[in-house]
DNA sequence: AATAAAATATGATAAAAATCATATTCAAGA
DNA sequence: TCTTGAATATGATTTTTATCATATTTTATT
Protein backbone atom coordinates (compact mmCIF):
# COMPACT_ATOMS: atom_id res chain seq x y z
CA UNK A 1 0.00 0.00 0.00
CA UNK A 2 2.42 2.71 1.27
CA UNK A 3 5.77 2.31 0.26
CA UNK A 4 8.83 2.61 2.84
CA UNK A 5 9.70 5.72 2.04
CA UNK A 6 6.09 6.99 2.35
CA UNK A 7 5.82 5.33 6.08
CA UNK A 8 9.11 7.18 6.64
CA UNK A 9 8.06 10.46 5.17
CA UNK A 10 4.81 10.29 7.49
CA UNK A 11 6.92 9.59 10.16
CA UNK A 12 8.89 12.34 10.28
CA UNK A 13 6.49 15.00 9.44
CA UNK A 14 4.55 13.78 12.66
CA UNK A 15 7.48 13.61 14.37
CA UNK A 16 8.09 17.59 13.16
CA UNK A 17 4.83 18.94 13.58
CA UNK A 18 4.51 17.41 17.43
CA UNK A 19 8.54 18.40 18.32
CA UNK A 20 9.24 21.31 16.00
CA UNK A 21 7.89 24.95 15.45
CA UNK A 22 9.71 28.08 13.54
CA UNK A 23 11.15 28.83 16.54
CA UNK A 24 12.32 25.46 17.63
CA UNK A 25 13.73 23.93 14.48
CA UNK A 26 14.86 20.45 14.38
CA UNK A 27 18.12 19.13 12.91
CA UNK A 28 17.64 15.51 10.52
CA UNK A 29 20.38 14.18 13.18
CA UNK A 30 17.58 14.79 15.84
CA UNK A 31 14.28 13.74 14.05
CA UNK A 32 15.74 9.98 12.91
CA UNK A 33 16.36 8.95 16.22
CA UNK A 34 13.35 9.30 16.92
CA UNK A 35 11.39 8.23 14.07
CA UNK A 36 14.13 4.94 13.77
CA UNK A 37 15.09 5.75 10.35
CA UNK A 38 18.45 6.21 9.42
CA UNK A 39 19.61 9.79 8.94
CA UNK A 40 20.22 9.83 5.58
CA UNK A 41 17.83 8.65 4.48
CA UNK A 42 14.82 11.18 5.98
CA UNK A 43 17.16 13.41 5.30
CA UNK A 44 16.72 12.84 1.18
CA UNK A 45 12.81 12.01 1.85
CA UNK A 46 12.72 15.51 3.51
CA UNK A 47 13.39 17.87 0.41
CA UNK A 48 10.76 16.81 -1.89
CA UNK A 49 8.47 17.54 1.36
CA UNK A 50 10.35 21.22 1.60
CA UNK A 51 10.16 21.82 -2.03
CA UNK A 52 5.68 21.04 -2.07
CA UNK A 53 5.61 23.32 0.85
CA UNK A 54 4.77 20.29 2.84
CA UNK A 55 7.80 21.53 5.56
CA UNK A 56 9.59 23.89 6.45
CA UNK A 57 13.26 24.37 6.47
CA UNK A 58 16.26 26.85 7.20
CA UNK A 59 19.80 26.22 6.59
CA UNK A 60 23.15 27.40 8.21
CA UNK A 61 23.45 27.74 12.33
CA UNK A 62 20.15 26.89 13.86
CA UNK A 63 18.60 25.64 10.73
CA UNK A 64 16.69 22.70 10.73
CA UNK A 65 13.15 21.88 9.82
CA UNK A 66 9.81 22.46 11.19
CA UNK A 67 6.08 22.93 10.48
CA UNK A 68 4.47 25.86 10.21
CA UNK A 69 0.46 26.64 10.09
CA UNK A 70 0.78 26.07 6.59
CA UNK A 71 2.43 23.09 6.54
CA UNK A 72 -0.27 21.58 9.11
CA UNK A 73 -2.99 21.46 6.73
CA UNK A 74 -2.04 19.39 4.10
CA UNK A 75 -3.12 15.90 4.29
CA UNK A 76 -1.14 12.82 4.28
CA UNK A 77 -2.11 11.52 0.66
CA UNK A 78 -0.30 14.91 -0.08
CA UNK A 79 2.67 13.30 1.34
CA UNK A 80 1.88 10.34 0.36
CA UNK A 81 1.85 11.82 -3.43
CA UNK A 82 4.85 13.43 -2.88
CA UNK A 83 7.12 10.59 -2.17
CA UNK A 84 5.35 7.86 -4.48
CA UNK A 85 3.46 9.46 -6.78
CA UNK A 86 -0.06 10.00 -7.63
CA UNK A 87 -0.48 6.46 -8.99
CA UNK A 88 0.67 4.21 -6.43
CA UNK A 89 -2.53 4.67 -4.37
CA UNK A 90 -5.08 4.92 -7.28
CA UNK A 91 -4.34 2.28 -9.56
CA UNK A 92 -6.08 -0.91 -10.29
CA UNK A 93 -5.91 -3.12 -7.82
CA UNK A 94 -5.10 -5.80 -10.47
CA UNK A 95 -2.66 -3.79 -12.46
CA UNK A 96 -5.22 -3.31 -15.02
CA UNK A 97 -4.75 -0.39 -17.86
CA UNK A 98 -7.82 1.25 -16.70
CA UNK A 99 -9.46 0.56 -13.67
CA UNK A 100 -13.14 1.70 -14.24
CA UNK A 101 -17.17 1.43 -12.66
CA UNK A 102 -17.74 -0.06 -16.40
CA UNK A 103 -15.54 -2.85 -16.36
CA UNK A 104 -14.50 -3.92 -13.14
CA UNK A 105 -11.89 -6.41 -12.78
CA UNK A 106 -13.02 -9.53 -10.54
CA UNK A 107 -11.45 -7.50 -7.03
CA UNK A 108 -12.92 -4.34 -8.13
CA UNK A 109 -16.84 -4.58 -7.13
CA UNK A 110 -15.99 -6.04 -3.56
CA UNK A 111 -13.26 -3.99 -2.82
CA UNK A 112 -13.53 -0.71 -4.81
CA UNK A 113 -15.72 0.60 -1.77
CA UNK A 114 -12.91 -0.02 1.42
CA UNK A 115 -10.01 1.40 -0.92
CA UNK A 116 -12.12 4.05 -1.63
CA UNK A 117 -12.88 4.76 2.08
CA UNK A 118 -9.13 4.87 3.17
CA UNK A 119 -8.19 6.78 0.14
CA UNK A 120 -10.86 9.54 1.60
CA UNK A 121 -9.35 9.21 4.53
CA UNK A 122 -5.72 9.93 3.02
CA UNK A 123 -7.16 12.90 1.51
CA UNK A 124 -9.50 14.53 4.23
CA UNK A 125 -7.20 13.57 6.94
CA UNK A 126 -4.46 16.83 7.70
CA UNK A 127 -1.36 16.87 9.47
CA UNK A 128 -2.78 18.85 12.60
CA UNK A 129 -5.55 16.15 12.99
CA UNK A 130 -3.55 13.52 13.18
CA UNK A 131 -1.47 15.69 15.84
CA UNK A 132 -4.88 16.01 17.77
CA UNK A 133 -5.20 12.77 18.05
CA UNK A 134 -2.09 12.10 19.65
CA UNK A 135 -2.35 14.64 21.88
CA UNK A 136 -5.17 13.63 22.84
CA UNK A 137 -4.36 10.15 23.39
CA UNK A 138 -5.87 8.20 20.98
CA UNK A 139 -3.12 7.75 19.21
CA UNK A 140 0.48 6.78 19.82
CA UNK A 141 4.36 7.59 19.47
CA UNK A 142 6.78 6.51 19.09
CA UNK A 143 7.16 5.69 15.34
CA UNK B 1 -0.94 -3.92 -1.49
CA UNK B 2 -0.49 -6.60 -3.40
CA UNK B 3 2.79 -7.44 -5.24
CA UNK B 4 2.96 -7.80 -9.15
CA UNK B 5 3.33 -11.09 -8.83
CA UNK B 6 0.46 -11.81 -6.51
CA UNK B 7 -1.40 -9.99 -9.24
CA UNK B 8 -0.14 -12.53 -11.34
CA UNK B 9 -0.75 -15.26 -9.82
CA UNK B 10 -4.45 -14.23 -9.30
CA UNK B 11 -4.73 -13.72 -12.74
CA UNK B 12 -3.54 -16.86 -13.39
CA UNK B 13 -5.54 -19.16 -10.98
CA UNK B 14 -8.77 -16.99 -12.32
CA UNK B 15 -7.81 -17.81 -16.02
CA UNK B 16 -8.00 -21.32 -15.18
CA UNK B 17 -10.71 -21.18 -13.20
CA UNK B 18 -12.74 -19.69 -16.08
CA UNK B 19 -11.10 -21.68 -19.23
CA UNK B 20 -9.84 -25.56 -17.85
CA UNK B 21 -10.66 -28.16 -16.62
CA UNK B 22 -8.93 -31.62 -15.65
CA UNK B 23 -10.32 -33.05 -18.95
CA UNK B 24 -8.73 -29.39 -20.38
CA UNK B 25 -5.46 -28.99 -18.78
CA UNK B 26 -4.24 -25.38 -20.10
CA UNK B 27 0.11 -24.72 -20.57
CA UNK B 28 1.55 -21.78 -19.65
CA UNK B 29 1.98 -20.80 -22.71
CA UNK B 30 -1.75 -20.75 -23.43
CA UNK B 31 -1.91 -18.84 -19.93
CA UNK B 32 0.57 -16.33 -20.35
CA UNK B 33 -0.54 -14.59 -23.05
CA UNK B 34 -4.09 -13.91 -22.55
CA UNK B 35 -3.38 -12.75 -18.96
CA UNK B 36 -0.39 -10.39 -20.58
CA UNK B 37 2.13 -11.90 -18.08
CA UNK B 38 5.44 -13.14 -19.64
CA UNK B 39 5.64 -17.11 -19.49
CA UNK B 40 9.00 -18.32 -17.96
CA UNK B 41 7.38 -15.71 -14.86
CA UNK B 42 3.77 -16.92 -14.95
CA UNK B 43 5.52 -20.35 -15.16
CA UNK B 44 7.34 -19.87 -12.34
CA UNK B 45 4.62 -18.38 -10.24
CA UNK B 46 2.29 -21.44 -10.91
CA UNK B 47 4.44 -23.99 -8.63
CA UNK B 48 4.70 -22.69 -5.26
CA UNK B 49 0.76 -22.64 -5.65
CA UNK B 50 0.60 -26.48 -7.13
CA UNK B 51 2.72 -27.30 -4.27
CA UNK B 52 0.12 -25.72 -2.01
CA UNK B 53 -2.88 -26.76 -3.83
CA UNK B 54 -4.45 -24.11 -4.68
CA UNK B 55 -3.34 -25.04 -8.46
CA UNK B 56 -3.45 -29.02 -10.21
CA UNK B 57 -0.68 -29.95 -12.74
CA UNK B 58 0.24 -32.53 -14.85
CA UNK B 59 3.51 -33.05 -16.68
CA UNK B 60 3.98 -34.60 -19.85
CA UNK B 61 1.92 -34.84 -22.90
CA UNK B 62 -1.00 -33.71 -22.30
CA UNK B 63 -0.72 -32.51 -19.07
CA UNK B 64 -0.88 -28.58 -18.14
CA UNK B 65 -2.65 -26.45 -15.68
CA UNK B 66 -6.31 -26.59 -14.29
CA UNK B 67 -8.34 -26.55 -10.76
CA UNK B 68 -10.63 -28.56 -9.75
CA UNK B 69 -13.43 -28.33 -7.10
CA UNK B 70 -11.31 -28.55 -4.41
CA UNK B 71 -8.88 -25.88 -6.07
CA UNK B 72 -11.68 -24.01 -6.24
CA UNK B 73 -12.48 -23.92 -2.92
CA UNK B 74 -9.40 -21.50 -2.12
CA UNK B 75 -9.61 -17.95 -0.94
CA UNK B 76 -7.98 -15.44 -3.10
CA UNK B 77 -5.94 -14.05 0.20
CA UNK B 78 -4.61 -18.01 0.25
CA UNK B 79 -2.94 -16.84 -3.42
CA UNK B 80 -1.55 -14.15 -1.76
CA UNK B 81 -0.15 -15.26 1.30
CA UNK B 82 1.48 -18.21 -0.86
CA UNK B 83 3.08 -15.88 -3.23
CA UNK B 84 3.76 -12.59 -1.39
CA UNK B 85 3.66 -14.65 2.43
CA UNK B 86 1.45 -13.89 5.06
CA UNK B 87 2.41 -10.90 6.72
CA UNK B 88 2.67 -8.46 3.58
CA UNK B 89 -1.08 -7.85 4.08
CA UNK B 90 -1.45 -7.75 7.84
CA UNK B 91 1.42 -5.42 9.04
CA UNK B 92 1.01 -2.38 10.67
CA UNK B 93 0.10 0.58 8.07
CA UNK B 94 2.98 2.67 9.30
CA UNK B 95 5.45 -0.29 9.88
CA UNK B 96 5.14 -0.66 13.39
CA UNK B 97 6.28 -3.86 14.99
CA UNK B 98 3.37 -4.09 17.02
CA UNK B 99 0.30 -2.51 15.37
CA UNK B 100 -2.13 -2.99 18.38
CA UNK B 101 -5.72 -2.01 18.85
CA UNK B 102 -4.30 -0.22 22.57
CA UNK B 103 -1.48 1.64 21.44
CA UNK B 104 -2.22 2.12 17.69
CA UNK B 105 -0.47 4.55 15.22
CA UNK B 106 -1.63 7.87 14.04
CA UNK B 107 -3.41 5.76 10.98
CA UNK B 108 -4.65 2.96 12.78
CA UNK B 109 -7.74 4.27 14.08
CA UNK B 110 -9.19 5.95 10.99
CA UNK B 111 -7.81 3.10 8.74
CA UNK B 112 -8.01 -0.24 10.38
CA UNK B 113 -11.71 -0.98 9.73
CA UNK B 114 -11.61 -0.17 6.05
CA UNK B 115 -8.14 -2.41 5.95
CA UNK B 116 -10.06 -5.42 7.56
CA UNK B 117 -12.74 -5.05 4.82
CA UNK B 118 -10.41 -5.86 2.64
CA UNK B 119 -8.76 -8.43 4.23
CA UNK B 120 -11.84 -10.29 5.31
CA UNK B 121 -12.73 -9.78 1.97
CA UNK B 122 -10.07 -11.44 0.50
CA UNK B 123 -10.00 -14.22 3.30
CA UNK B 124 -13.74 -15.11 2.49
CA UNK B 125 -13.65 -15.20 -0.99
CA UNK B 126 -13.23 -17.76 -2.66
CA UNK B 127 -11.94 -18.61 -6.66
CA UNK B 128 -15.42 -20.30 -7.22
CA UNK B 129 -17.08 -17.12 -6.15
CA UNK B 130 -14.80 -14.51 -8.41
CA UNK B 131 -15.89 -17.41 -11.10
CA UNK B 132 -19.44 -16.99 -10.59
CA UNK B 133 -19.25 -13.13 -10.62
CA UNK B 134 -17.24 -13.17 -14.10
CA UNK B 135 -20.14 -15.64 -15.61
CA UNK B 136 -23.13 -13.36 -14.18
CA UNK B 137 -21.12 -10.68 -16.20
CA UNK B 138 -20.46 -8.67 -13.19
CA UNK B 139 -16.76 -8.82 -13.64
CA UNK B 140 -14.43 -8.57 -16.47
CA UNK B 141 -12.24 -10.20 -17.92
CA UNK B 142 -9.47 -10.08 -19.96
CA UNK B 143 -6.96 -9.55 -17.14
C1' DA C 1 12.18 -48.88 -25.02
C1' DA C 2 12.47 -44.52 -27.40
C1' DT C 3 10.64 -40.14 -28.22
C1' DA C 4 8.67 -36.04 -27.33
C1' DA C 5 5.79 -32.89 -24.62
C1' DA C 6 4.94 -31.01 -20.79
C1' DA C 7 5.83 -29.30 -15.81
C1' DT C 8 9.51 -28.48 -12.44
C1' DA C 9 13.84 -26.83 -10.50
C1' DT C 10 17.44 -23.84 -10.53
C1' DG C 11 20.00 -20.08 -11.53
C1' DA C 12 21.16 -15.66 -14.13
C1' DT C 13 20.08 -11.01 -15.33
C1' DA C 14 17.60 -6.57 -15.07
C1' DA C 15 15.04 -3.09 -12.85
C1' DA C 16 13.40 -0.85 -8.92
C1' DA C 17 13.47 0.37 -4.14
C1' DA C 18 15.99 1.11 -0.13
C1' DT C 19 20.05 2.61 2.00
C1' DC C 20 24.50 4.83 2.49
C1' DA C 21 28.07 8.40 1.55
C1' DT C 22 29.92 12.79 0.14
C1' DA C 23 30.38 17.16 -1.95
C1' DT C 24 28.03 21.65 -2.32
C1' DT C 25 25.38 25.68 -0.95
C1' DC C 26 23.50 28.79 2.22
C1' DA C 27 23.12 31.52 6.48
C1' DA C 28 24.23 32.77 11.32
C1' DG C 29 27.48 34.42 14.43
C1' DA C 30 32.20 35.63 15.79
C1' DT D 1 34.69 38.60 6.22
C1' DC D 2 35.71 34.15 8.03
C1' DT D 3 34.31 30.13 10.12
C1' DT D 4 31.13 26.84 11.16
C1' DG D 5 26.67 24.47 11.23
C1' DA D 6 23.15 23.26 8.92
C1' DA D 7 20.25 21.88 4.68
C1' DT D 8 20.64 20.48 -0.15
C1' DA D 9 22.14 18.04 -4.25
C1' DT D 10 24.08 14.26 -6.25
C1' DG D 11 25.65 9.91 -6.76
C1' DA D 12 27.14 5.12 -5.14
C1' DT D 13 25.97 0.84 -3.10
C1' DT D 14 23.03 -2.72 -1.44
C1' DT D 15 18.86 -5.30 -1.27
C1' DT D 16 14.59 -6.71 -3.05
C1' DT D 17 11.54 -7.59 -6.73
C1' DA D 18 10.73 -8.61 -11.31
C1' DT D 19 12.07 -10.91 -15.35
C1' DC D 20 14.50 -14.10 -18.35
C1' DA D 21 16.82 -18.49 -19.57
C1' DT D 22 17.98 -23.28 -19.29
C1' DA D 23 18.63 -27.83 -17.58
C1' DT D 24 16.07 -31.65 -15.41
C1' DT D 25 12.24 -34.71 -14.45
C1' DT D 26 7.99 -36.87 -15.41
C1' DT D 27 4.60 -39.05 -18.41
C1' DA D 28 1.78 -40.08 -22.49
C1' DT D 29 2.31 -41.97 -26.87
C1' DT D 30 4.57 -44.73 -30.47
S1 LIG E 1 -9.68 -2.35 -9.02
FE1 LIG E 1 -9.40 -3.42 -10.89
S2 LIG E 1 -10.91 -2.58 -12.26
FE2 LIG E 1 -11.07 -1.41 -10.39
S1 LIG F 1 -1.92 0.19 11.52
FE1 LIG F 1 -0.28 1.01 12.73
S2 LIG F 1 -0.73 0.40 14.80
FE2 LIG F 1 -2.31 -0.51 13.56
Amino acid sequence: MLSNSSKYAIKAVLFLALNASEKKKVMVKDISKPINVPQAYIAKLLQPLVKEGIVSSARGPRGGFYLDENNMNHSIMSIVNVIDGEKRLKSCLMSLKKCNEEKPCPLHNELSASRAQILNNLKSRMIKDLVKEVEAGNAFLPL
